[in-house]
DNA sequence: GCCGTTTTCGGCCCGACTGTTTTCAGTCG
């Protein structure tokens, strides 16, 4: 529906039409964020209630999802050529640029673009020149080698270094990774970087001149933009010092979130921008030196970058009633790991002296259970002889760590667990899985893991909706009824933190929250340093809205022995 | 096409960089 809606905006853009495009978008990225099937939402009657949605776009979504059409769709479809679409899509071409190519020199592909420009046929033209022809080429180029968005887990590193890189070669003053990367959001598009620093050049320089850098896109002096090797775009903007606080809000986002924030403050009569926040009257500068700053001003508590997405925390922050997200410090342990038993690299040992060093106050070793043969699934037999094997490496710890007996059991396609009750009942921790049959009716599947949920076995409900990102569709499930059996049940969802997976995602957070659910962090390791995914899980988490309470490994040691004992039957 | 601590009509965030211009339009984030 969401990219059906994105498609009338560009073929409204394509036609000139103004302020429609940017309502289709809005209506089509807050019904995207949506964790509900458009037709539950309809059947709910609530589907004017999605923020940017109105009459006209609630009835043609209404309209397709009953009949599977949409004429309006269809009817600009005939008017614009289809291969305008894609022309779009090439960096620095707009709709007006795209509307000039087609009227006056009749492009109505991107083959036919690259032609023109390659034979020197847009040179000449109004606001065509040279230059304007190479990027156009250079832009053609970027889009057929064009990657998929990164995941987080791969970003940040990157990121982190650049910012590492720059702090040395250059000595800035402050630094700050920005964007969607700062917000955490599960993949990336490119990387933004913000300096404070009242003299940008030699930083500029250092930018565009590390090492991996492959193309300068452009250089100015407090802006420029670079792509690395393997097609990935960062973007770097320096600000003077006295503006950091208003230029990290603006330049961290989201777009949307800016949108509203400076909304606020034109109602207020003040103007918001990169340099601080102003009285529109006099250009008094109001706030600027600190993000905290400039959302006091406006009125609002303080926002966390996980929360500005435009979802509520505007409202929220208004009405003082924010979540106190949970912080990176308050996890005291990891509930998901495998070890050279099943299909890990490390030992028992291993995996506890990193968590040592994280200091943890307790692991769960939850190695693969007999059905997963691929993965050299535990027999029962096995798993008893590991229990011996996981108290003995426990006693040797002398009680720097807990470590805590478990198994990370298949959800057989029956909703059946894969082992004997009276084994399960003997563990400290049951983590239950689906590791088969994916491709479940929905119906079936809720079946399914709502009976492993109700068996009174397991503890938590490992990645519960299966996907991976960007290569695996979650399985189709009913997540409203498994939220409600976990909430009867006192099970809680894990948020694996593995970093194709990231399962639940936020908006499946805040789902379990509202359902009364708890959230259980766990990183899925199969690698020692697989421990560290934790962070990605712990941003998700803050991107979900969740507090400390809201997960159940901020627990501390006794309280988290406590808690899966009184689940035992 | 949407929306309202002024508003149900008349607005709709704001600025850097680029290229092609003799002062600005288009694109992007």
């Amino acid at each position: 529906m969401a990219q059906l809606l994105n498609e009338i905006a560009d073929l409204l853009d394509l036609q000139g039409v103004a302020f429609k495009p940017v309502a289709y978008r809005r209506a089509a990225r807050n019904i995207e964020d949506m964790d509900e099937p458009v037709a539950d939402i309809i059947a709910r009657g609530a589907l004017q209630d999605i923020s940017g949605v109105g009459e006209a776009i609630a009835k043609k979504v209404e309209e397709f999802v009953q009949t599977g059409k949409l004429p309006y769709l269809e009817k600009l479809r005939s008017e614009v050529p289809p291969g305008l679409l894609e022309i779009l899509r090439v960096p620095d071409v707009g709709p007006k640029t795209a509307i000039v190519l087609h009227r006056d020199l009749g492009i109505s592909s991107l083959e036919e673009l690259k032609e023109a420009a390659e034979n020197h046929k847009l040179r000449g033209h109004k606001g065509f020149g040279e230059k304007t022809e190479e990027k156009i080429l250079q832009g053609i180029k970027m889009l057929e080698a064009k990657g998929q968005r990164m995941l987080l887990g791969d970003a940040l590193p990157i990121a982190e270094a650049i910012v590492q890189y720059l702090k040395t070669s250059a000595s800035v003053e402050k630094i700050s990774i920005g964007g969607s990367l700062r917000r955490g959001k599960e993949t990336i598009g490119d990387i933004d970087i913000l300096v404070g620093d009242e003299a940008p050049a030699r930083v500029m320089d250092a930018f565009t001149g590390h090492p991996l850098v492959e193309t300068i896109l452009m250089k100015g002096p407090t802006k420029s933009s670079v792509v690395l090797q393997k097609g990935i775009q960062v973007d770097l903007r320096t600000v003077g010092t006295k503006s950091w606080g208003a230029a990290l809000q603006y330049f961290t986002g989201s777009k949307e979130h800016n949108v509203a924030t400076r909304k606020i403050g034109v109602d207020m009569g003040l103007k918001l921008n990169e340099y601080g926040l102003f009285e529109r009257a006099s250009g008094k500068m109001v706030a600027g030196a600190t993000e905290e700053d400039v959302y006091t001003a406006l009125g609002l508590s303080y926002i966390e970058p996980e929360l500005r997405e435009d979802g509520g925390e505007i409202e929220a922050a208004r009405e003082h009633r924010l979540p106190n997200i949970v912080e990176h410090d308050s996890i005291r342990g990891d509930f998901h790991m495998h070890t050279d038993w099943s299909d890990g690299v490390h030992k028992i040992e291993e995996m506890a002296s990193k968590g040592i060093s994280r200091r943890y106050e307790y692991i769960g070793i939850t190695d693969h259970s007999q059905s997963l043969k691929i993965a050299g699934g535990l027999s029962p037999d096995r798993l008893r002889k590991q229990m011996d094997a996981v108290r003995k490496a426990d006693e040797a710890m002398g009680g720097r760590i807990r470590l805590l007996s478990g198994t990370e059991a298949d959800i057989k396609a029956d909703g059946s667990l894969d082992f004997p009750r009276s084994l399960l009942k003997d563990l400290d921790l049951v983590v239950a899985s689906v590791h088969s049959r994916f491709k479940m009716p929905r119906e079936e599947m809720t079946r399914r893991v709502v009976a492993a949920i109700e068996s009174g076995y397991i503890d938590i409900l490992g990645h519960p909706t299966g996907r991976l990102i960007g290569r695996r569709n979650p399985y189709e499930l009913d997540m409203e009824k498994i939220l409600s059996a976990a909430a009867d049940s006192n099970v809680a969802m894990e948020l694996n933190a593995w970093k194709d997976r990231l399962d639940l995602a936020d908006g499946h957070c805040r789902m379990a929250k509202a359902a009364g659910v708890k959230v259980a962090i766990g990183t899925d390791a199969h690698h020692a340093d697989e421990l560290d995914f934790m962070r990605l899980g712990v941003i998700t988490a803050r991107r979900g809205w969740l507090e400390a309470k809201d997960v159940l490994n901020t627990m501390n040691c006794k309280d988290v022995i406590r808690h899966l004992r009184g689940r035992r039957p």
